[in-house]
DNA sequence: GTGGTCTAGACCACT
DNA sequence: GTGGTCTAGACCACA
């Protein structure tokens, strides 16, 4: 994983463990990628990494929340 | 097409085949939502797809109905 | 225009007048009629008339919005 | 039809019959919905007719291009 | 109170 | 950074 890449997903690891709640709506994919000023592939990556985790879930058209249980 | 609306076209024609019969009034677009636990886009997707087969027919006002010749 | 429609155009003129501010949405059609216990067409008979007279605008899949210029 | 997709469909089929050339790439469904002042949603049921039509193609995660025999 | 049209914006699959 | 799928919910036309 590169420098890149980890650098977006500490981002969003910090603001779901320090800024949100259990159920909180993530900001979106495309705020992500404003935000952070990476690709959508790369905000994509860490996300399906953080899901796989437990750590987030996507709904489908509605958005990532932060999971009730994480791990 | 979707796996979420694949679900839900599954679900209305067991309904059309095997609980109704020609000239029944189908559920509101707003019921199958409701009964599918999808969006109305998607149900509307669905009813499209039927009407175009011919299976069912949307009259403007009063319902979808199972048609008289499926097919 | 009967009694039922007179009593919810009255709702409306005082919640468009003394609740909202210009540029502010109203309450959806649906709300409408279940705040007011009247039926949709009820509902619509009024905002029509609200919007002919230039108190409201509708806008189609937004809503209806209390007007800059009332009049 | 409503008037709205339809302005919109007669905006993209203005584009797509007098200022591009077979091969060519129409603007992006975001691009348009700018463009055209309308939701992506209208967008995409004009693309998706003039698709039925053979007039565009669209190819996932390229864009929609002008057919080489529009018919 | 139904089906029809439209908005706004999310995630997904792909290049 | 595109097209593809899906959500949520608004007003419109009709019965």
């Amino acid at each position: 994983m590169g420098e890149v890449t980890e650098r977006a997903e500490n981002a969003v690891r910090q603001l779901v463990g320090e800024q949100l709640a259990p159920g909180d709506r993530l900001p979106s994919e495309r705020t992500l990628v404003d935000d952070l000023g990476v690709s959508r592939t790369t905000v994509r990556l860490v996300l399906l990494k953080l899901s796989a985790e437990g750590l987030v879930r996507a709904e489908h058209g509605r958005g990532y929340f932060v999971s009730e249980r994480p791990g």
